[in-house]
DNA sequence: TTGATATTTCGATAATACTCGACATATGGA
DNA sequence: TCCATATGTCGAGTATTATCGAAATATCAA
């Protein structure tokens, strides 16, 4: 992944509707949401999801199938995976023990209960 | 961390001199380099730079230390730790095969090809 | 076909972010 | 002290982004 690819990734999650949607099409991953759903659930309007999620497919963060008058968008996991993986890469260039975010945040060790917010 | 504080963090990267200016700081990890070093290396203004790496500091990407005249700004391994943290947790939520980045993209496979930066 | 539902696109407005020059502050040395 | 160096802050101009109502497109069913 190059520079410009990562700041369009980045700037996808970087917003705090679209970093909802992300977080709620991974609760319903693999199956997905559909765009009206997603709307409701998230409070927003439809025209403006509408765009939110496109700006997120762009960046290949999700994908999108039709079924019947809906639209159902999903976690692209190659999109995210991409992501991490250049951002562990970029942050460990030489010292791998900089950033493995599996060991630390000590907070909660159980490692996936996460209460929403 | 909270979806607020995330979106902080990734709006700081979401920016292409922040994310170089980030990349630069890894390289030069953990001694850091002076906010004029680092002005002069990405061809940033130097009163430019200084609200950048003003922004990456308030999320908690680095941190900065006087020495002389200069200021050193260098990386802050809690910073990007905490970061990789929410995101492996919040898109591994169910499906840990989701998203492990070590294992997969061994090292670069065509997905979304994009002209270089 | 018509009508209802689901989603997207368009155009405008409002809010936010980026960059710059000018100026201010802080440090070290003569 | 005064001066040069290094960085930060301020305010303005420009660009980008977010959101909305309205209209357009797509699908299904009667």
């Amino acid at each position: 992944m190059d520079t410009s690819t990562a700041v369009d990734t980045l700037s996808a999650l970087a917003q705090p509707s679209r970093l909802q949607i992300f977080r709620l099409l991974v609760k319903h991953s693999p199956a997905g949401l559909a765009a009206g759903k997603i709307a409701d659930d998230l409070g927003v309007r439809h025209n403006t999801l509408s765009t939110h999620v496109a700006i997120l497919t762009r960046a290949g963060l999700l994908r999108s199938e039709r079924n019947g008058r809906s639209i159902i968008y999903s976690v692209n996991p190659q999109g995210i995976k991409s992501l991490l993986a250049y951002l562990i890469e970029d942050c460990c260039n030489g010292q791998p023990e900089l950033c493995t975010p599996m060991a630390s945040e000590p907070k909660q060790q159980g490692r996936s209960k996460r209460i929403a917010d």
